[in-house]
DNA sequence: AATAAATAGGATAATTAATATCTTATTAAG
DNA sequence: CTTAATAAGATATTAATTATCCTATTTATT
């Protein structure tokens, strides 16, 4: 059930059960912001300061546990930190996709025309996501494709 | 001299002084964080409030005028809105550098495998820059290859 | 299981960042 | 030069983030 006890336990973290429920909440997410996060959180743990979240995203971010996702025009996200891919984020709905595709041939292209080493790449697209692009959206309607959490 | 002159008046935008040191100032850097920014236009205007800064910043991005870019674990920067291009963070000295290269093959792919349809993309890559790569960087040596601003 | 050392959590204060409000000043058009 | 529109500055307010300090929990060891 819970892998992120080994993740923490690799860091040598201790397994608390905020910082699991922090990560669980993240990786059920996939993509979220701290003040969502919270909530989300505080349906479980009614007790957990916010102090405690910023505290545990800084120091899992420091462990290479989790990772920010900056997307344009938005507050600052966060997902478990995986192998790369790519972020789209769905101007209507909101919603953002991870995809995985080959970026060799851009990083190759990079580095020969600016004499950069590259060493990590961020990219972000912004668009229409499928279903928003299938069904005709009305100004004030919107698809809402990031999960609703239901068990933490 | 002033070309930023035209550029207010064509989104009806009044000349101040205000607004084209912030602009001279975005443009001389390249590419600058709201600190910094402030900081280096107090020299020429010590009497620029913070909160006209801040008022500026997101009129001007309202139109288009400015743009917002998001570098990893780095503070917001603001540029010159430009054609669109990669922006390379060298971890050595944090400078950034404008690459110029042909993204289309990449996001027809991404296109491809995921089904949005892409409006706009955001690519930003971390590594050393040439000048920190030809040299032999000890711990606490920093180039700044960042321009100092000589005159506003 | 009980104990103890290390570490993390919670509450709160403090700091920092960003925005809103209101009055005065500046711009730009006539 | 005058005037209407808009922007600046000062300040207050709100929001976001971090620091501090004391208590609670975790985990290794007995």
């Amino acid at each position: 059930m819970d892998r992120f006890k080994d993740v923490l336990k690799a860091s040598n973290l201790k397994s608390t059960h905020q910082r699991l429920a922090i990560l669980d909440c993240i990786d059920m997410f996939g993509h979220i912001d701290v003040d969502t996060l919270y909530e989300a959180i505080l349906r479980k743990y009614p007790t957990m300061s916010k102090a405690t979240l910023y505290r545990n995203i800084n120091d899992l971010i420091s462990f290479h546990i989790l990772e920010e996702v900056k997307l344009p025009n938005q507050k600052q996200q966060y997902e478990i930190k995986k192998v790369p891919h790519i972020h789209l984020l769905c101007t209507h709905c909101g919603c953002v996709e991870d995809v995985f595709v080959e970026t060799k041939t851009l990083l190759d292209a990079v580095k020969d025309k600016s004499g950069f080493t590259i060493s990590n790449s961020f990219i972000v697209m912004n668009g229409t996501c499928e279903l928003c692009s299938s069904q005709v959206i009305s100004n004030n309607t919107q698809n809402t494709c990031s999960l609703e959490m239901q068990t933490l």
